[in-house]
Order: C-alpha cells, then structure tokens, then sequence
DNA sequence: CATGAATGAGCTTTCATTCAT
DNA sequence: CATGAATGAAAGCTCATTCAT
C-alpha cells in the first residue's frame, strides 16, 4: 500500500547517506557538521533526524554501505570457474577501481575510532571478514600450487594496504585512466604473490 | 648556565608532542582534547599551553618531528656507496621500522584537513620532499639498468602506499619481529620494481 | 505566513541587543560576558549564538542600530527648511535627547579597540559620515553669515565631544528633566559659533 | 641608607606605570596583557609583582597619579590672585593641554567599572574632589558677577565633558599647535559662562 | 513530515596570579 | 630580587540533539 512512500524514503535516505560520506571524506567526520549535510541538501537540520538517529549511525551506515557492496563483489569473484591468478587479478582491479568509484568511505573508519565500542565492533567484523575472503583467495592460490609465500597474512595486509591507501592521493587525470591504474596495481602486486 | 634548564624545557615539549601523538592516533585528532593529554601527563590543561601555541600547532610539530627524521634517514641511504637495489631495500626497511617506531604520526595529516590552508601546506612540502627522495631512488635504478617499471610514479605510490598503511594494523606480537616485517616488506615490494 | 515567525524573531534580535548594549555600557564590554546577557534575559548561551555570530558581532550592530538612528535623525533636520541657527538648535537637542534615551551605545567603541580592523572601520564611517552631516550644518550656517568661528573642526569636535560625554554621568533625576538639559546644551554650545 | 635603592624602586614603578597606562590607552584594559607590559619593559611577569599588586592596582595607580597632578595644577591656580575670568580660562587650558600630554589616562576609568567597589569608589571621590574645585571657580566667578548661568553644574559638566573628549581624537599635527587647541577650548568654553 | 528555536555539554584558549629555586 | 614554570578559573564558541508547533 505505502510502498510507494517507503521507497521514496528508501531513496531520500540513500541520498543523504551518500552526500553525508562526501562530507566527511572532503572534510573529515568531525569537520562535518549534521548542519553542512544538511545545507548541502537544502534540507532542515531536524528533517535530517526524520530519516537517521545520530550523526553516529550516519557513518555506520556509509560503512556499512560500501563494505557490503564491497564483499559482495569479492564473493561473486570467489564463486566464479576462474583460476586463483585470476581470481587475485579480478579482486585487486575490482577493489581499486570501487575505492576510486567511491572515494573510500570504506576507509575513514579504520583510521579513527570515532564510533562507540559497539558500533565499532560491528564495522570490524565486516572488515575481517572481507579480509578473510580476501586471505581465502591466496590461501587456495597456495594450496594449488599458484601461489608462493611464507607469509600468507602479511601478503594480504601489504596487498590491502596499498590498494586503501589509493584514496589518499587519487585524484582524475587526463593522460591515465582509472583502468590503467587497476592494472598497474594487479600486475605489480600478484608479484607478491609469484616471483 | 642555563642549559640544564633549557635541556629540560625541550624535553618536556618533546614528551608532550609524543603523548599527543599517540593519543591522535589512538582516539583521532578530534576526539582527543587537549586535557586527555594533560590528564595522562599528569599536568594541567595550562602547563600544555606554555610550551605549546594550539592544538593546531600540536598536530603541526608531531607532524614535523617524524618528518624530518624520515627524509634524514632517506637522504643518508642515498648518500651512501649502496646499489640501487640496495638502496632501495634499506629505504622500505628503514620507513617501515620507523612508522613501527613512532607508530605513524607521519599519516595522521593525510588522511583529513584538520590544519590551517598554511600550515597543511608546509606539510605537504615536507612530504612532497621525502616522496620526491624516494622516487629519485627508483629513477637512480631505472636509469643503471637494476629496476624496469612503465611508471616510476604509480611504482612509488603503490611501495609508500602499502608502507604507510601499516600503522593502521600493527601491534606487537611475540611470534614477528619488527624485523621481520621490514624484511617481508623489502623483499616482496622489491618484486614492483624487477620481476 | 511566516511573516509572524520572521517579526519575532526580529524583535527577539533587538531584545538581545538592547540588553547587551546595557550591559556593555554597565560593566564595560569585557567585563560582560555572553552568559550575563543570557542570564539577564533568562535564555541559554546558545540561544544567543542562534541569533548573534559572535560577541564582537554583537557590540558592532550594536552600533549600528544606535549609528542608523542618529544619522537619520541629523538628515531629517538638514532637509527641513528651518535656518542655519534652528538647524543647529535642533541638531544638538536631538543628539542630546537621544543620548540620555539610548544611555549612547554609540560611544563605546570609539574607547577601546575590540573590533577587528575590518569592523572597525565600518564603525568609523558611519561616525564619520554623522561628523561630516555635522559639519556641514555649521559649514551651511558660516557661509550664510549665521555663524562666526575660526575652525569649524575644532567647533565640531569641541560641540560633540561635549555631548557624548553626557553619557558617562547621566542619571534621571526629578528637579531636572531631559529636556532641560537638551536646551541647556543647544543654548549655551550655540554660543560657540555665534557670541 | 637604603635611600638610594628604595629611589630606584620608586622609579622603576614609576616607569611600569607609565608603561601600563600607555598600553591600556593604545589597546584597553582588557586587552592588555602583565605580559605585554612586561615585554615591552623587557622584564618578566613576576619582577612586575614585585612592584604592583595586581592588574587592577596598576590600573588604580596610574589613575591616581594622574589625578592628582590635575589637582594639584588646579589648585595651585584657585590660589592665584587672578581674577575670576582668568582663572577659568588657565584651568581649561592647563586642563586640555595635560591631557594631551598625558594622552588620557584620565579617562579610561570613567567609561567602564573594571575597578572592584573598593577601588572605584577612591577613582569618584578623587574626580569629584576635581570637579568641586572646578566648581568652585564657576561658582565665585558667578558670586563676584563674572559669570552667569543659570545652571553652574551643568555648566560645569558641559566644559570638563567637551574637554575629556579631546583624548577621543586628538593626534598630534603640523598644522596646529596643542596651544591652539587649548586656546580655541578656553575662549569658546569661557562662553558658556559670559555671553 | 518539516521547521525554527532552544538546550547543554564540552571544547579550546587566555591570563592573572603564585611560587620554588 | 628575578625567573621559569605551573595553576585554575573563566570565557567564547560549537554542535548534536530535541521538541513544540
């Protein structure tokens, strides 16, 4: 029945998530005022509150957004016929170009812990579980002869950590497309991998 | 002679800039006031201020100490009768030792604009040199023949990137040195640069 | 319409200043804090800083109200076809009237510096431009052989200066009426011109 | 003994107070810092406690040094042999030319109570002890038929307003002697009382 | 649903003042 | 006498949050 007006919350919700987790990557979380978003969309600060309960659980949410979109790619990759190089290439060119598609919300919170313990708790649980995919994919790598290390979690830990750190210096460019760059990081990055 | 004063002066000052350097990092530059700092240095919220302008200037000076200690170092394993290669692996060895070392204040300021439009501007200076130093290592390489690459530049981010992100994670353990981690990093971000 | 809101909002505006102009002239305005004018005015601190930027915002339109006012009062006058000497007459007995009225927020700030230069220098236009009005009606009234001075500045100066200074030992008192005093001033600085 | 070093205490506070009312002239009581006096003394916050109280007692002295040379100046006249006129016109124009000289401290206490009860209520009895010797000489001008006004204190407050006003803009010029300045107050203000 | 208004807790910063050395 | 260092109270200001209308 109200179907229609739930969606069009649905979306309106989305919409200020979306501004909110612009806000606090240009300006940083705390630089981010409820009232900038709220400028920003020309809405009221209290309309604001209608849709979302804290500036808190704003930040959640653009979390929770972007790591849910982010470990369903990966599953998808995992789940498919191809073989561990590939499915290595396909996962590290997938996250680069979201983290450059997105602008990385996914990373402001790993560097703060401006959520409470509880909320926090939840965000690393998606993030280990993220990572755990991502060990799988090596780990099988290593189990079927593709890949070699002594260090299974180290590889990953170097292997994300560059890719997250791409949202730091990111930035258009003309005479290089965002594709180039996901293939310069699989290729130099499977190194790790191989030898 | 008032040495022994003026000795004791600046050590204080770099006692102070150290706690709040890891109070940052702990809790984020926002979410840590001035008297959590005073509070865990047993002094009061006016003695901070009597060696210290702002908080602003706090950020600006832990900033500035790892700074210049980093390009030091660089420019010393540039200076000295090394090969490329190894010049490159003692670089990546002694970056991620250091960030261990001081866990990272170095990172703190890229990641969001929490400085005046002058001040983060003498710090991207800083950074700018020591990437700069860095790249000049791998030019140096490329040009004797000991590394190949199609992009010095992407090279470089990537090796930095993945550096840098190591203050996110790391916590001692008993079963890694910190040595350890500088070697796989050494070894395995090496493979970028030969193949 | 929100007109109704609009108008109440405005006049709680001019409630805030008026109480903090009493206040400012009171106790100084160092001495007088943000909270004595909430407190006076049985409001929060923030509640204030809903409607008033900052406490310097807060002397200077201050100012203004009382500036505006005063500069329309002298137009008023000029523009009538009254002569030189009734212009005059009439422009001390306004001034004055309007100085006990108001208790003259309109000298504070010429005291002390406690605007910032941009501030300030509006403040000393439109003081200025009230000084120039002045001046030409005792300018009008020389060149129309009313008025007899060697320097119509110091006349100026000297004719003013006596005024504004009402407001530093005004009290109403019952043997003696505004209105009093305002034609005692008008009769006796006339005297300076003429003799 | 000890006469030679208690004079150069006198002297050194002598100097702090100068100093002190020269600041708080230039840039306000509040905004004047110990340590701005200091500075400029190129002393240290606490040697300036070794001659002062507190920033209120400095501010109480400095008051008091200057009213009492006022008063002394007028008193010194009272008890000429010149005639009533004579008299009247030497006050203002010592008046206005000491304070000039002085620069005003004068007035700053007038305009704002940064005294404590204790302290302001000394300020008034001196200022009013002024301005009934003052008074005195308006009051046997009008007694021996010099002068006529209907309203003496009025009178007075007229003229000593006008001139305490003088600190408000007066900056040293080529084009005009403080003698001058002084002579054009005394024969326009001596108006007041003749006609 | 939306808004204008208000709240209140908390933060950075300043400074007069004190005191051991 | 003088100084460097420290204290602590108070101020200005910000903002997430609430709520009557």
């Amino acid at each position: 029945m109200s179907s229609f007006r739930e969606e069009r919350a649905v979306e309106k919700k989305l919409t200020i998530l979306r501004m909110a987790a612009n806000l606090f990557i240009q300006k940083g979380y705390y630089a981010t005022t409820i009232e900038d978003i709220a400028n920003e969309l020309r809405m009221t600060k209290g309309a604001i509150y209608y849709y979302v309960n804290s500036k808190e659980d704003l930040l959640f949410q653009c979390h929770t957004l972007v790591a849910t979109k982010c470990i369903e790619n990966l599953q998808e990759i995992i789940e498919s016929n191809d073989t561990s190089l590939k499915k290595l290439e396909k996962s590290i060119e997938s996250l680069v170009l979201y983290i450059i598609e997105e602008n990385a919300v996914f990373n402001i919170i790993n560097r703060h812990n401006m959520l409470s313990e509880e909320l926090h708790k939840k965000v690393l649980l998606q993030r280990d579980y993220y990572e755990e995919l991502f060990e799988s994919v090596l780990e099988d790598g290593k189990n079927d002869g593709s890949f070699h290390t002594e260090n299974v979690k180290l590889a990953k830990l170097l292997i994300l950590g560059s890719i997250n750190n791409i949202s730091t210096w990111y930035k258009p460019r003309e005479d290089q497309s965002n594709k180039e760059i996901a293939n310069f990081y699989s290729k130099n990055l499977i190194k790790v991998l191989t030898e």
